[in-house]
DNA sequence: AAAACGGGGAT
DNA sequence: ATCCCAGTTTT
């Protein structure tokens, strides 16, 4: 979290977290997390059953188990802290630069540009006068010259990138933004061009009928199963994995995929399967 | 460089 | 009923 009082590792946990959800989503699920498994060794510990439950329904129910990876690669290192270097950071389970960045700088006052996607699309606007940022990822252009932008102290630039992200996620909104609302309004060159359209607009991803919503029908099925101290019978996984209209073959292909991804384990004999202990 | 990977909220 | 959102890993 990007508050006073909040271990590093709290921090750490608190951006994997975000990294595809919205804030008043991941914060109650990290409270009760940080409630029951307080320290990275403590993670660690924890079945991992327990942690693809807790983990509920944040998304990508294969960050948590990199996240519980990430914890016993923490609780390894000497005195099991977490790194404040990018690149140490970077070497964690689950760990990249957005993440990396954002621990370095909330955690420890390092002097370091955090650049979600809110941050990049704030820039490009003010800066570049543009509807939104390059659709890649930052590269070496986009990070050199955030960096060049922020306060020399640490802790100031942990508030600069706070104050960035917010503005990005509240006020310059992606489909929406409130200029009107914005205090950077009268020195932002998308604003003073008129608000000129993008000629590619990102296009997102698709959903209904995806191989991924069907993995997310089992994993919800496996969570409930397991709450209710009883495995899921194959049959009922590829019952629940059977979307409407589907291709026939993508109910085992998500079933398979979980348990190739180690989200769901198999009994080798019955078939069964449950989540990984 | 591109694809795979959840799930909810706004419109 | 549609559209939209995000960072990391794998290919």
């Amino acid at each position: 979290m990007r508050a006073e009082g909040v271990s590093p590792w709290g921090t750490l946990v608190f951006e994997v977290m975000s990294q595809q959800t919205p804030i008043p989503r991941v914060q109650p699920i990290w409270e009760r997390w940080m409630r029951d498994w307080p320290g990275p060794a403590d993670l660690a510990a924890a079945p991992t059953a327990d942690v693809l439950i807790a983990w509920d329904r944040l998304g990508y129910p294969s960050r948590a188990l990199r996240l519980q990876q990430c914890a016993a690669a923490v609780a390894a290192r000497p005195g099991g802290r977490v790194p404040a270097d990018m690149d140490e950071l970077m070497a964690l389970p689950g760990i990249g630069p957005y993440t990396a960045s954002a621990v370095s700088c909330f955690a420890y006052h390092r002097r370091v540009a955090v650049l979600d996607t809110n941050v990049r699309r704030v820039l490009a606007r003010t800066l570049d006068g543009r509807e939104f940022a390059p659709s890649s990822s930052p590269g070496r252009r986009e990070r050199s010259r955030a960096e060049s932008l922020l306060p020399d102290d640490g802790e100031a630039c942990a508030d600069w990138n706070v104050a960035l992200m917010e503005l990005g996620a509240l006020v310059c909104d992606q489909r929406a933004p409130r200029c009107e609302a914005c205090p950077l309004a009268s020195e932002c060159a998308w604003l003073a061009a008129g608000r000129p359209a993008a000629e590619v607009r990102p296009r997102g991803q698709a959903w209904a009928g995806t191989d991924r919503q069907a993995r997310g029908r089992v994993m919800a099925s496996l969570r409930a199963a397991h709450v209710e101290g009883r495995p899921l019978t194959r049959a009922d996984a590829l019952s629940a994995a059977t979307l409407p209209g589907a291709d026939p073959a993508q109910a085992s292909r998500a079933v398979d995929g979980l348990v190739a991804d180690g989200l769901a384990v198999a009994d080798p004999v019955t078939r069964d399967l449950g989540l990984p202990g």
